[in-house]
DNA sequence: CTGAAAGCGCTTACAG
DNA sequence: CTGAAAGCGCTTACAG
């Protein structure tokens, strides 16, 4: 009964190679997959059938019946010019060094991401990596609840069963603050991002923290995308300011926003960090380049890649043999990395 | 027999949906399939039942008895700051609007690529898409004579049966010829990459074929990589030439190179374009930025991705029901569609 | 060390 | 319109 498959693909099977090594099925599959006992020989008699034939395990066929694929689920949004792209590269290493085959979802928008954590669940993966948007707690807890693991980076994963780790930018934004306070900038101006932006958000509560102890007030300006060419329109909008009422000093959000302003300030009078300075966040290698040379932090990404690989490792010993001990997040389950400052041209430091 | 699954995960299957429903277990997969006749009222009771277990169809088992998953591998390599970042991003959104799943195999270098061509097998994808890296004819017929597609981004495939799609990068070589000579341009130099890189290979081919039409034997230095590091080398190796030997116009092959090579520039007395013209290729979201503003070449993605995502229906579509025409490659198998000059401030041209 | 058989969670003819 | 049953290609106890 049951002829579905197209005719012409001709599926060869663990069946096509035991009849060509004269063994039986169940001896093929012993033999790749390395579990029960097997003589030596016949296993190369079956490798080299195999090789002849071209075929290899059904990885999909396997994950049904032993009820595990190697799969991990990746959310990620738009790659392009953005720390993003450094962060699922980094991602993508690391599980290939695992064995870890990442199943992507890409999200064009942020409000996407809940339904593609949906679509995720068909695919019976370990469990799901988010890199983008924001993970609904019900959602969460329709994934944890199936045993598969959840790990959220550089966002909050809104449920206690879930793994959340991310630099900790309150603190790299009271950093930032004390660094242009130190060098007696007075008058702050913060360049965020939109209100649902988790990090910039995060970055400028610490840095107004971090001010307000130096009793100084900065001014926040928000901005709808955190480009390059927001921050050109906010250079712009500088300028616009009397002197008297204008910042010395300017924090950043992220890199990109940075490198727009101070591009945006080029045919301007004012000199960075002469007149003003400017500290930004991501350290992008453009931030290196001989025109910008941006004082910025940088996330410990490479810290946070491996945690996540190290829960889904834990993850995994658990689910076979309930041990293993976890990270201690902080209260609000956020594991928190600090990110380094790296000293450039555009702040006065002793560098 | 068989207790394979770890216990705990306590797997809810269609079975139990159909339990809560009150029908057969077939009902449900019709239910969620499309296929197949089932009163409307029953498929929502099932619906129901489905939300309320928190049950979806496990796709992994679907697609073992269709012999058909959605799932497509790409390879990639390192995404940091790249015009491959563009390209995934890109053909990652072209999936997800046909509901197609990548499965995403990283090349951390171009060696490792056939190995990881290999592994694809095991997961019985549609098919393959490669964006780093050679691909091997035997490797090439083993995933074809499976059935798979093998779409080959921006480099040959090496098969006829594969498809294989790229920009023009001869013609952007002759055509930066063109431009730099019309501008009188008379002691040519090209910035190439390793000697196997493809892309860059042809860029400089077609330069140097224009080149000598106008008499014209260019100096071509390789690079390593193809970084802005490199480009930065190039330009201090360029300053230590007599003013005499000294290029007047440099084709950078891609524009990290031509970034760097400007920046490298910076210190010196040369003046680009008054001493010096450059054209680049890429376009990079930095070739735009104030202080590079870069003439170059602008891949067309879009193009080539849309035409990609067609093969890979087509694919699908001849598999059914054996039909479909195909686009017409050249004669060396790849589709090449033509890059467009962006001129900007880096050349004389009249804009 | 090896083979026969059960079963993973589905989909799809085939009969009602 | 619905259900019982076969089968997708494997892995793994269970007997030899």
């Amino acid at each position: 009964m049951t002829r579905p498959r197209s005719d012409k693909l001709n599926t060869i099977t663990s069946r096509d190679v035991a009849r060509a090594a004269n063994v039986s099925q169940a001896l093929v599959s012993r033999a790749f997959s390395g579990n029960g006992r097997i003589a030596a020989d016949t296993r190369e008699r079956i490798f080299k059938a195999a090789a002849e034939i071209g075929w290899q395990p059904n990885a999909l066929a396997a994950s049904m019946v032993t009820g595990d694929a190697p799969l991990v689920a990746v959310i990620t949004t738009r790659l392009s010019f953005d720390w993003r792209a450094q962060v699922l590269s980094h991602l993508l290493k690391a599980f290939e060094e695992r064995h870890l085959q990442p199943l992507l979802f890409h999200a064009e928008r942020d409000e996407e991401v809940d339904r593609l954590l949906a679509e995720t669940i068909s695919w019976r993966t370990r469990g799901v990596v988010v890199t983008a948007g924001v993970v609904q707690k019900a959602r969460a807890e329709a994934i944890l609840s199936r045993g598969q693991f959840l790990a959220a980076l550089n966002r909050p994963a809104n449920h206690e069963r879930a793994f959340a780790i991310a630099t900790d930018n309150r603190l790299g934004g009271r950093h930032a603050a004390t660094v242009l306070a130190d060098e007696g900038r007075q008058r702050l101006l913060v360049l965020a991002g939109p209100a649902d932006s988790w990090a910039s958000r995060s970055r400028t509560e610490g840095f107004v923290a971090a001010a307000r102890d130096r009793g100084i007030e900065p001014e926040i300006w928000c901005n709808d995308a955190m480009s390059t060419d927001a921050g050109g329109a906010c250079a712009r909008r500088l300028l616009e300011l009397s002197a008297a009422g204008r910042p010395d000093a300017v924090f950043a959000t992220n890199d990109a926003l940075g490198l727009g302003f101070i591009d945006g300030l080029r045919s301007s009078a004012l000199g960075i960090p002469s007149d003003l300075s400017l500290v930004g966040f991501d350290n992008l290698p453009a931030s290196a380049w001989a025109p910008y040379r941006l004082t910025t932090f940088e996330q410990p990404l490479d810290t946070m890649v491996a945690a996540v690989v190290g829960h889904i490792e834990n993850h995994r010993q658990s689910e076979l043999h309930m041990a293993s001990p976890v990270p201690t997040p902080s209260a609000d389950g956020v594991i928190y990395c600090p990110p380094q400052l790296i000293v450039r041209n555009t702040t006065r430091g002793q560098k």
